[in-house]
DNA sequence: AAAGCAATTGAATAATTATACAAATGGGAA
DNA sequence: TTCCCATTTGTATAATTATTCAATTGCTTT
């Protein structure tokens, strides 16, 4: 089940929270959260992941995830975050209630920075259904959707 | 003499201009505009320009170089944008002049985004003074400028 | 359940990038 | 100029990352 998700969620936070300058240290980080496997396919998890390696003055280079923040711009955005109400989940679903009419600009956003952990919405006039990706819990969705839209943060209730 | 720092100048430019996804190919970039070196050395000036490598749709990653556009805040770019009058050259050395009491902060957002091209600034109150690096002609210093405040396009007479 | 197919993975290895070390180069100071 | 010292560079090699290929795993269909 989903063992290849699970290690990309834990790539993404491992990233997120380290400064971490090559495969074999973040290997090691992994081992230590119990996920085991090899260097290829870390390799290949990276690029799926888009990761980048940028200039950092201590390590050298170190990893860093894409801005899921999409190059959308800032307007359409706070635009987006006003017409927020609520996010709940049932099961794995996802469902966010807008103010009539935001919905499709909302999903808009999701859909333009395409995290992998959710694999597509749907979006009516003030109701979006948000459906995660296999073994994806709503705590990532919701880590997921503060990356996009940096003004709910606060709003999202745990 | 002059050859290290034409070579990164050369290098900044191809990288800008380029998509370029190993040394070996920007390496042939180089050969191709008489610059004649190894590997090695390319590898050791990438990490001193801090170029970054992210991930690329077409090329699976490719080179980037660092966003010497700093992350100030751009109340002060805008700020110091609007305190710039002209730049000029005397030799190799750039003079800005700017409104009265706009020199530091204009300087300051130069210093901050320290690239190498520029050795250091010198802020009276209306007056800059730019001491670029060794053969780093008037051209380079204005590129560099623009990219560290772009309100600065069109300011700048070549 | 078995067959078929696509997706995922590891082991081995290729390709790429970084570095140790020595040689060369470029200024100053005497 | 000559000596000294620091910087830059190439060669060879180490370290890191990507990929090939075969094996495995997971589903779907029959």
């Amino acid at each position: 089940m989903g063992s290849r998700t699970e290690r990309l969620l834990a790539i993404k936070r491992l990233i997120a929270n380290h400064t971490i300058s090559s495969q074999e240290e973040l290997l090691a980080l992994l081992e230590a959260d119990g996920l085991h496997f090899t260097q290829a396919t870390l390799s290949r998890d990276l690029k799926f992941l888009k990761v980048n390696k940028i200039s950092d003055p201590e390590k050298g280079y170190v990893y860093e995830l894409p801005d899921q923040h999409a190059p959308v711009n800032e307007v359409a955005e706070s635009y987006a975050a006003q017409g927020f109400i609520s996010l709940q989940f049932a099961n794995n679903l996802g469902v966010i209630k807008t103010r009539p009419g935001y919905a499709p600009s909302i999903a808009a956003l999701i859909d333009q920075s395409n995290p992998f952990e959710i694999v597509g919405t749907i979006a009516g006039d003030d109701t979006i259904l948000i459906i995660p990706n296999d073994a994806v819990k709503p705590q990532d969705v919701i880590h997921c959707l503060v990356l996009i839209i940096p003004e709910l943060k606060g709003k999202l209730t745990k």
